[in-house]
RNA sequence: GCCCCCAUCGUCUAGCGGUCUAGGACGUCGCCCUCUCACGGCGAAAACAGGGGUUCGAGUCCCCUUGGGGGCGCCA
């Protein structure tokens, strides 16, 4: 069950792979994102364990944007890519590698296996293939290319086909892949059918460009999704028709929705500026991404240079996870009460302004000094704008309808009279403390019932932070006013 | 249909044959703290999918079943 190194790829890397000038031949890896869409969350994760064991390993941690898909690659979703990574923290290095722009070289690989005869032209049509895969599905027989092109000669080209390349697969044995996580997996050879390396348009497929741009690389570990497992085997063929030194594979269980179904836009497949837009912190994000599926016994708070020194391959689990909101709040929370309040308050700026609430620096005081009693009251940064709620209200209040339900008439006048013992008080929150507590025992009240009342007239809700620090960040003038205004009603 | 992967509390996980009457975290519930809500503290309920083996002994190893997931394109 526990997957065990196989080998030691590394030493064989160093002297086969190109470009390693230095005698010490370091560990790369990379993040390899189509942008067909944003960066979510998996894709996330997978670049965060990149990243980690490259920093870990003192090695290389590269991104390469596979856009060889043309139809479905988009200069905006590359800039959201770029983007998310950024944001999360996870710089790389070197030169963004563009798959597309290495055709060339992919289909010069290609035509080297044809020449070695590790690779031969196919000329059957798209049609006649699925005639083939109808059929087998009829018979019940796997679907995989049969063949028909394998061992005919030259001279049966048909002259107006453009043919497609297709690899020269063995076709008995077994491919092997030595995965860091899911262990030895074995692939018989006879269900790893001849699949194609280059299109009829001379176009290099998924499976070859891979290949070749690790290779060229430098890529010695490969960390990705679980769904390329299979292709593993179909690449592994490649590298060995090359001759080239296979990398170290790590295929990562795939995340799941909170409902345990395939992740999906409605199921947490947020783009990760989803998160940021949320309200989420980028060392939350990396946190909470690392725990799903990798640990360190039972550690769960665990900061970036924490992980940068503990990260292995060893300790990844082997079963898919899913994604649970409730914790990524709770880590949140604890980041948030951890950051620093002028940090903060910067980010509530922020988000105030996308809101159209005019932000001055004046504002931005009153945050800074209110932020520790509003930071352990929210666990994201948009919970933190919605309880600066307070700062930002112009006189008179809108009172929420707790608030409203809780201004009765009696309460008003308490109101009335906590009013009158403040307005004769100093305006540091010691002062209004004892003040608030003094009126409170001469008029026989519980200091709650004042502060509520207080609590509803000052900040328009029922919840808040200390009563006494609102009403010294409001300062003397504001809070009075505020006072009156509820008394009077 | 064929191939591959996975399976411990609701969720994330610890566990790498005996120390497991299974530990931690989130969430849930109760209590404490208390001007509200939080934070914090204390406590509770809550899991080895099922069945066969192997072994003196299995959550831990093997097999089967079941259940999830992935792959089987001139997509990546």
């Amino acid at each position: 069950m526990t997957a065990s190194p196989k080998g030691t790829p590394h030493a064989r890397a160093s002297r086969l792979i190109p470009h390693s000038n230095s005698s010490h031949m370091s560990l790369v890896t990379r993040f390899a994102p189509s942008p067909t869409g944003f960066l979510h969350i998996g894709g996330a994760r997978t670049a965060l364990f990149n990243w980690l064991y490259a920093r870990r390993m003192k090695g290389v941690f590269r991104l390469r944007i596979e856009d060889t898909d043309r139809q479905r690659s988009t200069p905006e979703a590359i800039e959201a890519i770029l983007e998310g990574m950024q944001w999360l923290g996870l710089n790389w290095d070197d030169e963004v590698v563009y798959q597309f722009a290495r055709a060339e070289r992919h289909a010069e690989v290609a035509k080297q296996l044809v020449a070695k005869g590790l690779a031969y032209h196919c000329y059957a049509s798209p049609e006649e293939l699925e005639e083939m895969r109808e059929q087998q599905r009829k018979a019940g027989k796997p679907i995989r290319y049969d063949g028909r092109w394998r061992d005919k000669p030259a001279s049966d080209s048909r002259p107006n086909v453009p043919p497609v390349v297709r690899i020269k697969a063995p076709q008995s044995g077994e491919t092997v892949i030595a995965d860091k996580v899911q262990g030895e997996v074995r692939f018989s050879n006879e269900v790893l059918d001849d699949f194609i390396l280059l299109r009829s348009d001379g176009t290099p497929t998924y499976m070859l460009s891979v290949v070749v741009d690790d290779f060229d690389m430098g890529v010695t570990h490969i960390i990705r999704g679980d769904d390329h497992l299979t292709n593993a085997a179909r690449q592994r063929q490649i590298i060995d028709a090359m001759g080239w030194p296979a990398p170290t594979y790590a295929h990562l269980p795939l995340l799941h929705g909170e409902d345990g179904q395939k992740l999906s836009k409605r199921h947490g497949a947020l783009g990760i500026h989803e998160y940021k837009n949320l309200g989420y912190l980028p060392e939350t994000m990396r946190n909470y991404l690392l725990r799903l599926g990798w640990s360190h016994g039972d550690d769960e708070i665990i900061s970036t240079q924490q992980a940068i020194e503990w990260f292995n391959l060893d300790s990844i689990g082997q079963s898919p996870s899913r994604v649970d909101f409730k914790k990524l709040d709770n880590l949140n929370g604890h980041y948030m009460r951890q950051a620093s309040d002028a940090m903060l308050a910067d980010g509530t700026m922020a988000l105030l302004k996308a809101k159209g609430i005019a932000v001055t620096s004046d504002l931005h005081t009153k945050l800074v000094e209110a932020m520790p009693g509003l930071k352990e009251r929210a666990k994201t940064l948009v919970e933190l704008a919605d309880g600066a709620y307070f700062l930002t209200a112009k006189r008179p209040l809108e009172l929420d309808d707790k608030a409203k339900k809780l201004l009765t008439p009696e309460a008003r006048a308490i109101l009335r009279g906590a009013g009158k013992a403040l307005e004769a008080t100093d305006w540091s929150a010691q002062a209004l403390d004892e003040a608030t507590r003094a009126y409170a025992e001469q008029s026989a009240l519980k200091l709650g019932a004042v502060a509520q009342p207080l609590r509803a007239a000052l900040t328009g809700r029922t919840t808040s932070p200390g009563i006494f620090d609102v009403l010294v960040v409001l300062g003397r003038a504001e809070s009075l006013g505020r006072i009156g205004d509820q008394a009077a009603g």
